[in-house]
DNA sequence: AATGAATGAGGATTCATTCAT
DNA sequence: GATGAATGAATCCTCATTCAT
């Protein structure tokens, strides 16, 4: 009998080379080869794996919204009241590991990828649903029918946070957008907000 | 017979050209031959008259934020009061205009290149700091100095906005990008925020 | 428990997955991993039992001229006299099992592979010769010395035949090859042919 | 203004040396970069001029028959009798051009492509017509009905002598090729054959 | 001013083959 | 006996870029 049950460990080898590869370069322009030489492999056995550049993106993809859901989720699982939970949930959008900046540019890449690749565009839609789902939840208990403008707010205006974190980098970066994001939550609990206008 | 003054004409339509082009592929990956065959032109030209493609993106990404920048100062121009204004800058980054899909798609490829590029990044993070400035310029009237964190969180939604509206498409989009946005600005003005918590 | 005497019913086994996958493909572009996957194993354990590819093809080869020789043989015991035995060459040469499209696909190829390969260009020669043979010694009896020039052109109009038959497939074909080789070689036999002009 | 009508002539070399590299690997295994290089180019450029490995070789084939076709209408345009066109047209199947080692192989290499290839098989099938058609019309007036049948068992018998010449090469080739078809002919012509049995 | 011609470099992908177990 | 693991080598194809005219 051979060697056996490489394959999860080379596929997870491999997704996580290249979400730091995408991190490296800032683009989706990232060869296999170079995936693979970081995941310590050939580039030939990168394909054994997954049979296509494309389908090692999906998979980078699907590994990121995944780690990003379990994360929501044992955030929630700790909280108690209703405003916990909000908390908890834009934090978490901010934590250590969603928020190093490989992972952010991975994400930013993720959207030009879902221009193109329907997959890819499904995933994303599926994560903006989940997380306006879980914010609309969270703030009905207290702000009742304003939950779900409020949430829309919020879940588009993290989505603006990561979109400047791109930029970030060495500059001295005065607001911190955890600190931005619970702003908004605080203002949106606070008051008789009306939509539009 | 040289034609005179061909140059900024070849140039413009080079200019349009990379934008139709990005918005179609939703990728930088597009090819100078493409660019050039749409422009009307052989690719040899188009580097005649940029260098290099790096080149041709920078200049479509400087028209893309002039003409932003120029459809703000025309908004602002002719406006009377502080809300006035920031109702202005929040309509104008989501005109007709601005918000063409082709546009958006643009804008979400420069920010993947401001990630290698540094004079990308320069402009990216002038055209961020203007809507910001402008922003708190226009609310500072009416809600002192407050006006600098809703200045924030409003420029932050609105990229945000923008990020969403590369997966709309197809699918029936209740939330208007406009709406949410004003929403946000009729909140901000409203009452006694406090930031961050 | 090693399974005694598996050899030869691997071989067998990829023989066939051969022919048949050349079938498939229409070329000797097929590869090892089919064929073994066809066969029921690991493309690693077809090369354990031949070594190479191309002993792979060289077995596939011998089969299809054996399978042939022995079809002739017993085809040819059960004949009387001359007109049944040249009869009989020709027919076993369409037979069921010889004429089948992929069998003849094989046929094809090996004449490609014979370019390259001496084995495989010797292996075609014997064939033709004893085609060349046999039918000389049917025919001597009826015809005398005209006999040998008369298998010359019945030997080629065969392998002709199995040439246009490649591209056959779908079209209403109206000759069919055996009554071409059977008018044929009534024709030789019937009367005073001279060679040559 | 460019260095001008490059094109043509780069074709011609390409599928000049299609055809060459055929003959010398004896398999459509070529690459592109030795067709290439061979033809005096880079790789490069026969894709910019043909598109796809596919391509060069269909126009390698177009032009080994347009070359069989033209010049089987030059030998027919100097013929008086029906004798004459007919032993014309055999004699222009081996003639010196198209009976060269590699045009040979090339044609056996098409038959291997056309299993595959529709547009191949379409040209394998408009040429075999063809020179059933142009027997035919040659073999009427000397045999009447029984032409059709001439003409198929002549057809049939030129591919057959096509085939066998692959393996020829180095041994000592007794029949000639040109002898034994034009054998058939006289044969044909002379008697009163029946079909089929 | 303008372009066809031309290429070097690079990248995804495939595959026969080997090896440790 | 049997196979998953692994790779080096090869090939098609693309593209930015240069150049002669």
């Amino acid at each position: 009998m051979p060697k056996l049950g490489m394959e999860p460990i080379r596929r997870a080898a491999l997704v996580e080379a290249t979400i730091h590869e995408i991190g490296v370069v800032g683009t989706l322009d990232v060869t296999v080869s170079r995936i693979a030489k970081r995941a310590g492999m050939s580039s030939a056995l990168a394909h054994h794996y997954f049979g296509s550049k494309d389908q090692i993106f999906m998979a980078a993809m699907r590994h990121t919204l995944t780690v990003y859901g379990a994360e929501v989720r044992g955030a929630l699982s700790m909280t108690k009241t209703p405003l916990e939970r909000a908390t908890a949930i834009i934090r978490t959008s901010f934590s250590a590991m969603n928020f190093r900046s490989e992972v952010v540019a991975a994400w930013l890449n993720f959207y030009v990828l879902a221009q193109t690749h329907p997959e890819a565009k499904k995933l994303l839609r599926i994560y903006q649903a989940r997380l306006r789902s879980n914010l609309t939840h969270a703030m009905r208990p207290l702000i009742g029918a304003r939950a779900d403008a409020s949430a829309d707010r919020i879940a588009a205006l993290i989505d603006g946070l990561y979109l400047r974190h791109t930029l970030g980098g060495t500059s001295p970066n005065p607001e911190d957008p955890v600190a931005v994001a619970l702003g908004l939550l605080a203002q949106e609990l606070e008051g008789g907000g009306r939509d539009a206008g």
